[in-house]
DNA sequence: CAGTATCCAGACAGATACTG
DNA sequence: CAGTATCTGTCTGGATACTG
């Protein structure tokens, strides 16, 4: 299977074959820290990590919580994180089926970072903000 | 001027109209990450920001550093920067011109975010490089 | 040197319809 | 319920050529 490279569901574009680099090398940090970014800069990856920290959830339940994301666009990004090993997917074989997503161990840090992100976000968004407009007055 | 919106400099497509919102209320958080990540996310603002953290440099000085990157790009890249006031630029009028460009002290802290990512990459690749590779293996 | 201006391929993601 | 399959528009970013 696979062969065909098709649209359906896009197999990751993101870090196709960016295999990532060894730590210390002097300019492959850059490629590290994009790795990451990759995974995680995303549209939909930060709100999915963030409710699952919240606790496991089924399919139709993050789709609810994060509000408007696509059937497709919650799939894809789900395996993505799957992929990674930063969330687990648990297949309840009932029927009606239930699948259960949660965040794995390396994920709850993955979580962490993402609150620091968004720590920094609160402490210089005013600033950020402020800028922005500043430079859009000036220029057009 | 910038009636038509054109291709030329794509004045930032980035976090276009999502003005950033205030910081408590319960799923703004997402937007508020997002928002960061927006801004950092891209292909090379990190490589350019982790370039300035050395010192300031010229834009032909990073056009070296940051290795294969284009004309546009690095210019979209700084002009992103500078406008969300994380990096100044500063023009000597000389001939030929020089343009400085510098991260400002909130571009310093961002600088400090980037990094931390970069030791949680560090610190988890091997888990991560692992964890795709059996995902790989057992899917197409 | 430090940019602008265009053109264009390919990736990202939304809407929609269908399925085990 | 939990997905998969397509079609399609939009945005990103690379290549290239030109300018004060």
């Amino acid at each position: 299977m696979r062969t065909t490279d098709h649209d359906h569901l896009p197999a990751r574009g993101k870090a196709p074959m960016t295999d990532v680099a060894e730590a210390d090398s002097p300019a492959c940090t850059y490629e590290l820290v994009r790795s990451v970014l990759d995974r995680v800069g995303d549209k939909w990856t930060v709100v999915i990590v963030c409710e699952l920290g919240n606790g496991p959830r089924r399919f139709n339940e993050l789709r609810r919580l994060a509000s408007p994301i696509t059937q497709r666009m919650l799939t894809v990004t789900l395996r993505g994180l799957e992929r990674d090993g930063l969330v687990s997917r648990t297949v309840h074989p009932t029927v009606p089926p239930q699948v259960e997503y949660a965040l794995t161990g390396v994920g709850r840090t993955l979580l962490t970072i993402v609150r620091d992100l968004a720590d920094w976000t609160e402490a210089n968004l005013d600033h950020i903000r402020t800028a922005r407009a500043g430079y859009d007055r000036v220029q057009g």
